[in-house]
DNA sequence: CTTATAACCGAACAGCGTTTATTTAAGCCT
DNA sequence: AGGCTTAAATAAACGCTGTTCGGTTATAAG
């Protein structure tokens, strides 16, 4: 039945110009208010981001809202920007998380005492692994335009004075090219300009990964043969034509 | 201004639950209506779509809305509604244009009088030239989750009865696919299994794509080179070892 | 025990995609 | 020409989104 307050009566009617807000109201019987602790910025902090990522990874980028994060807290959602600016510093936060276990389980690829190109391989195998095993952050990292992503390590600092505090980002495709690098240095690869080879080869992983991740419905071979093939050819194209790795 | 008649007369009510909505304004006086001219479906649907167009090439999907499509064309948004079931309908639109197109420019980079591998390497470089010449397109197309996209042509029908009606996507790489075939039945490539090259090679180029588009503050060497690189490695590693056209 | 800080809340704003009941322009048929 | 029918367009709302802001209040510091 829903009636309209035939004249509003309060001080309400919202004004001449602009319409400043109402304020909460003032008085109002506490009745028995849901008491809500109060917690340490970190504690809050740690809540938000755990109840974000949990969303996040679950149901997709779409699904996380500043309600639905604050419901998961407990909270209302405008306590959340006590703790952040807006919701891509929350996102932010999960894409250091990604970028952190991106460069550990680089390395560890990429260390070992076997010979450089099959390190590489195995870093290359280990970065679509972690992609798939987590689309949704590497949605989010390597296919989504934010503007304040670049801050999180994409971006490799060529200057030297950036080079003092690089990002994980930059060290993870540091860690690419210098590999790269070494294995030319060795004689195992022909003239080609490393910088622009690790590129090739990230783009091309990264494809796989973006492709895979965007389009599951596509009818794939072979997923698994897939990356061992790109691997294959990209890696049989850098070698030298007098190279005893040359498989026919 | 604007009252809100007092009871509904008419047959209205309709619903005794759920709080039905109060129906447009029965009576008030025409005074100056707009008197917007009512066009034909064909019109209205062309109009809607140069807007969606223009709105999103020019600012990227996040900036096309229903209401600002309205706008432009000249009505509410819920105009829209009588001649597109909902946004992805408009998108989906625009969807088939690109790959229509991507399908005449492939066809094109893939005729001539050249030897296989040569029209392939033009096919993929055109491919990577579409794709940075129009972003926001591939974005949607190829990076973009979007349920009802997949009907666009992306799937590749290997099923008898859906080659029958194959659509645009599935048209171009169909043709990429069918011309790795033709290099390898001409004696141009090594022992691998075509469809998953195909789907490698299509992946590498993507992945250039998709992070020059995505990642362009990243301080890449050389665009232009990283195509031809790339294409260097992938069709090197195709070669049989005994082929004259390995170059060193 | 007071006081000041800031975590938190309620309410709102402007935007979004979509739905609904109603109005009305325009074509068809007598 | 007048009446009827169809469907294009509308106004208003729903429920959602990110964000802002004034006021409240728990808590820690003095």
């Amino acid at each position: 039945m829903r009636k309209k307050a035939a004249s509003l009566p309060k001080k309400a009617v919202r004004g001449a110009k602009k319409a400043p807000r109402p304020a909460a109201k003032p008085a109002a019987k506490p009745a028995s208010k849901p008491v809500r602790r109060r917690l340490s910025p970190d504690e809050r902090r740690g809540q938000i981001v755990a109840a974000a990522r949990a969303l996040f990874v679950e149901e997709g980028i779409d699904h996380v809202s500043m309600r639905k994060i604050a419901r998961q807290v407990g909270i209302t959602q405008a306590a959340i920007y006590q703790h952040f600016e807006n919701k891509e510093a929350i996102l932010f936060v999960i894409i250091e998380g990604f970028f952190d276990e991106m460069l550990r389980v680089f390395e560890a690829a990429l260390s070992g005492g076997d010979d450089v190109l099959s390190r590489l391989r195995r870093a290359m195998r280990t970065y679509v692994a972690l992609g798939l095993s987590r689309p949704e952050e590497y949605r989010l990292v390597f296919m989504t335009p934010m503007s304040g992503l670049v801050r999180a390590g994409v971006t490799v600092p060529r200057t030297e004075e950036a080079k003092l505090t690089p990002s994980p980002g930059s060290l993870t495709f540091g860690m690419l090219d210098g590999t790269l690098r070494e294995a030319q240095a060795k004689g195992y690869l022909r003239d080609i300009n490393p910088d622009i080879a690790s590129e090739a080869i990230w783009a091309a992983g990264h494809g796989i990964v973006s492709l895979l991740i965007t389009h599951s419905q596509f009818p794939w071979t072979d997923k698994q043969a897939l990356v061992e093939l790109q691997l294959d050819m990209l890696f049989e194209g850098m070698l030298p034509a007098d190279s005893p790795a040359r498989r026919r």
